[in-house]
RNA sequence: GGGCGGUUAGCUCAGCUGGUCAGAGCGCCUCGUUUACACCGAGGAUGCCGGGGGUUCGAAUCCCUCACCGCCCA
């Protein structure tokens, strides 16, 4: 790989093979000279009329380095951002890294489990202390890898969720939600996880179906005489959770159930805490659930908290923060609540209240981040009231302010927001924003954006000194939900947020469509009232090559870094959005990093040709020309057709979001059409001394122009290697130093002319191609060709002679004309040893040396024919058909009836060769 | 239970608003060192486009239905 002769520069000053990582970093370096990356910087062309491009970077979190998933998102990202800066708009690619406060804490605290310290030992001070440094040594690590990927980000911009101006945003927007109704504090029940100790919204819990046990527990009536529970009467309950029995503050029953109706409103004992409830009547007991009677548990259920409401049952949590039985459980206090249920079922089972037990399918929820079994718990917390936030960003998707591609995620967007529950906001974590809620003695709420706190109590004056700080911090998706904006600048009215708000795109994966993209919708609308950006682009997720998720526990995770260092930057870059389909997932392997460095390759190579190319005649520091019109051949023509149809291609891709289709067309375009005809058939001109300097001018300039439109294209996609190429190739003096700034390619006009005759002539050098290797011939032979020319090719066939001759490998090459009058007619018999070639009008006669040669050919002949006639077959048949000349389009009929006869002269052709 | 997606060549996948759409990459077979490239060139093979119905002059493409795989929400 590091031979001499990989490294040895040609006259041309480029190393025979693409070596991105002698090129990657210093190109890097000087576009972070140049200063382009922003919108307003020194090198920037943008044209201030324009409107400006913005896409605010979803903030990866500083947990860590950045997988490939990361890499693809900010690929495609970045795409879209050169994309727009060539276009002279206004750029704006705002990078920005996440606190991301459970997972991030998750890491830490592993990380410090193995110095032997928990959080507790710590304590939160120097909890964050540490969590300060350990983000601060992850951060230059992520930019670096976002920079070697080639992050045209506007670094200078770059923000944190932690930051200060982050910090100031957080606050207002509380207040401001606060002062208009839309976050409140009460006691409810939350989703605690007893691992991360802290509640997680509705979101984070995975439901998880599960295989439990239903135990069937007896719980004795009480003797209204006695006051004591009678042994020989009970109401047996079924739960799935023992443990809970503990908390138990009712039984209930529904009103309709016979089999209960003559014990509503007695009481019964709950085992252990020997304390008397009621049974009670309610109409949501399902009377098919267990027994029918179900134990009313309020401080742990939802439901129970429900009926427990409506019939003024306490509420009782059994339970402390880290899940075991706290001091209301006697007896069991202190055991974890997996051992307090095994406890509890021995017991049960000793008094003899154990019935039974039967295994029951339930969904149980899990935390995203630890996996613990959640709790439902009863705690006073902060929430963000959801509906009315939600019925605005329905209403800018429905309306079309924003639109989410692909399309279909609007339905799971609607189904959600449409349903949607408050959310909770407080996290009863220490790394991250803490809420700016004070309380005084008496209890008043006083909500204060300064950073210092309230003065005094809002409300009764208290003196600051007696406020408490709520020691809660907000959900990192909070912040997050502000990101649009507040990275602008918010609540300031800044020149930026005036001049890129509201976004133009937000780039993210379908995983976090509510996390965040609804969240930072809503708070967008109820905070800026403006929707905080226009599209909504979702990405897949990158699988590894099994189609298997990556992660860190599977060991399938693959470092960009890794791939770039090997293959190169725009190789991965080209990959993942080659491989693209928005919002589907791709499997990611090292056959399709494999593929697109070879690509980068040969445009190396395709600009090491064409610059050692280049004619005496024109100067190596000449500046960049036009082609000369008047001097252009066929191929020449043919080369900017197909240029002109590449972009008007890609332009339309592009304006759909089809990144990947997109690619597609610039990687044909390149490799098949000008690598494989376009370089040939130029290079008999270019070197063809009857020709004139200026013809032959025109023919390299031609090449030089169309290579650098191909450059232009490509350069979203692959960033290093066509700025390095451009730069190599001669540069008019309109134009920039830099590709990176450089004007994306107008649509141009393409030439039915060119691209009718070199097509043909293609499709005869295949078809000789063919019957030479089927013949066997050697393919490095030079054999006689006869073509046989309808007169309307004659001008272009005579043009692209030379050219023909050395890709069919033809001398002599004689031109026939195809009418009877001159020359041979088209199907006329063979002479021994020739071979025979239909290319479309085209008919091509090779002569070889061998005896018989004619009949060697008559089985690739035979099979034509039968190919031929099967086609023309079913466009008679369809012709045949009066419904389809009726009712199709008459450009149908037509084309259909124009293969038809070119077919039909086809069959008779073959047949008239083939006839002894 | 509700919703969404996938099912196209051996593998990984394109195929956007129905009419040369049956494609690409990798792999495979046969050749090849013609002055850009072996990270290459030339040629070649392989597909009841998941099954079944329907709409239409015409369906891989639209509708219904079934099967299997996956995801999301309950």
């Amino acid at each position: 790989m590091h031979s001499g002769s990989d490294t040895r520069m040609t006259e041309t000053g480029l190393a025979k093979a693409y070596r991105p990582a002698d090129v990657e970093g210093a190109i890097y370096e000087r576009w972070l000279a140049a200063d382009v990356f922003a919108p307003d910087g020194a090198g920037s062309r943008a044209d201030p009329a324009a409107p400006p491009f913005v896409i605010i970077q979803p903030p990866p979190n500083v947990t860590g380095s950045l997988h490939l998933g990361h890499a693809q998102r900010t690929a495609v990202e970045d795409l879209m951002v050169r994309h727009a800066r060539m276009q002279r708009r206004p750029t704006l690619f705002l990078p920005g890294l996440d606190h991301a406060s459970i997972a991030a804490q998750f890491v830490l605290d592993r990380i410090i489990a193995r110095e032997g310290e928990t959080r507790a030992s710590l304590g939160r001070e120097r909890y964050l202390e540490r969590m300060r440094a350990f983000s601060d040594s992850t951060k230059p690590v992520m930019l670096g890898q976002q920079r070697r990927v080639g992050a045209s980000a506007d670094w200078a911009r770059l923000r944190f969720t932690m930051d200060d101006r982050s910090a100031r945003a957080v606050r207002h927007a509380f207040v401001t939600l606060w002062r208009a109704g839309l976050a409140y504090r009460t006691e409810a029940l939350v989703n605690w996880c007893p691992g991360c100790r802290t509640s997680i919204s509705d979101l984070e819990v995975i439901a998880t179906p599960t295989t439990g046990t239903l135990w069937f527990v007896r719980y004795h009536l009480i003797d209204a005489a006695t006051g004591l529970p009678d042994p020989a009467a009970w109401v047996t309950v079924a739960t799935t959770r023992p443990e809970t029995i503990l908390g138990d503050t009712g039984v209930a029953v529904h009103p309709a159930d016979d089999r209960y109706a003559a014990l509503v409103g007695r009481l019964v004992r709950i085992p252990f805490v020997e304390r008397d409830v009621p049974i009670v009547a309610d109409q949501s007991v399902d009377q098919g659930f267990g027994t029918g009677a179900v134990k009313v548990t309020p401080a742990h259920d939802a439901t129970d908290l429900e009926t427990g409401r409506r019939h003024g049952l306490a509420s009782i949590d059994v339970m402390t923060d880290e899940g075991a039985i706290n001091d209301r459980g006697d007896g069991y206090t202190g055991l974890d609540r997996f051992a307090a249920r095994t406890r509890i079922l021995e017991d049960l089972a000793a008094r003899g209240d154990l019935e039974g037990e039967r295994p029951h399918e339930m969904v149980l929820g899990h935390c995203q981040r630890s996996d613990d079994v959640i709790e439902p718990r009863l705690k006073v917390q902060w929430f963000v009231r959801t509906e009315p936030l939600a019925a605005r960003a329905l209403e800018a998707t429905r309306s079309g302010r924003t639109r989410i591609l692909p399309e279909r995620f609007e339905k799971t967007w609607e189904h959600w927001l449409t349903n949607i529950r408050d959310w909770n906001v407080s996290r009863q974590l220490w790394w991250g924003h803490r809420i700016p809620a004070w309380y005084c003695l008496d209890g008043h709420i006083t909500v204060s954006e300064l950073e210092t706190g309230p003065p005094a109590c809002e409300t009764c004056g208290a003196a600051a000194s007696k406020l408490r700080q709520d020691s809660d911090i907000f959900d990192t998706w909070f912040s997050s939900g502000l990101w649009p904006f507040s990275t602008l600048g918010w609540p300031d009215e800044t020149d930026d947020l005036a001049r890129y708000y509201p976004g133009s795109v937000m780039e993210t994966g379908y995983d976090i469509l509510f996390f965040w993209v609804a969240r930072m919708m809503m708070l967008g609308l109820a905070l800026t009232d403006r929707v905080p950006f226009e599209t909504v682009y979702l990405s897949g997720l990158i699988r590894d090559p099994y189609g298997k998720k990556m992660s860190k526990t599977t060991g399938n995770v693959v470092d960009p870094l890794e791939i770039i260092e090997t293959t190169g930057a725009d190789a991965l870059r080209f990959a993942l959005i080659h491989g693209a389909t928005p919002g589907l997932d791709q499997r990611f392997g090292e056959a399709k990093v494999e593929n697109a460095r070879n690509f980068a390759n040969k445009l190396w190579n395709a600009t090491r040709f064409v610059l050692g190319a280049r004619p005496a005649s024109i100067a190596p520091d000449a500046a960049r020309e036009a082609p000369d019109p008047v001097r252009l051949g066929l191929a020449e023509r043919w080369m900017r057709s197909r240029a002109a149809a590449t972009v008007a291609e890609v332009h339309a891709a592009m304006a759909g979001f089809q990144f990947a289709e997109g690619t597609r067309t610039i990687y044909d375009a390149v490799w098949t059409e000008f690598c494989d005809w376009g370089l040939e058939l130029a290079k008999p001109r270019l070197g063809d001394a009857s020709l004139s300097a200026a013809v032959r001018a025109a023919t390299w300039w031609t090449l030089v122009e169309v290579l650098d439109t191909y450059l232009r294209l490509l350069h979203p996609v692959m960033p290093f290697v066509t700025e390095e190429l451009w730069g190599s190739l001669p540069r008019a003096v309109t134009d920039p130093g830099l590709l990176i700034v450089a004007d994306w390619p107008a649509t141009g006009a393409t030439d039915a002319g060119a691209d009718l005759a070199v097509g043909a002539v293609i499709e005869l050098v295949r078809g000789i191609r063919n019957a030479r290797a089927e013949a066997g011939l050697e393919p490095g032979a030079w054999l006689p060709l006869e073509v046989i020319v309808p007169v309307g090719l004659r001008p272009a066939l005579d043009a692209l002679a030379p050219a023909l001759e050395r890709l069919a490998r033809a001398r002599p090459l004689t031109l026939t004309a195809g009418t009877p009058a001159g020359g041979r007619a088209p199907g006329s018999p063979a002479r021994p040893g020739e071979l025979v070639v239909l290319a479309g009008e085209l008919e091509g006669r090779i002569t070889t040396a061998r005896e018989g040669g004619a009949d060697g050919d008559r089985p690739r002949l035979e099979r034509e024919l039968a190919e031929a006639a099967s086609l023309l077959a079913a466009a008679r048949t369809r012709l045949a058909n009066a419904d389809f000349v009726a009712r199709a389009p008459a450009a149908v009929v037509e084309q259909a009836r124009a293969r038809e006869a070119e077919l039909a002269e086809r069959v008779d052709r073959l047949e008239a060769r083939l006839r002894p």
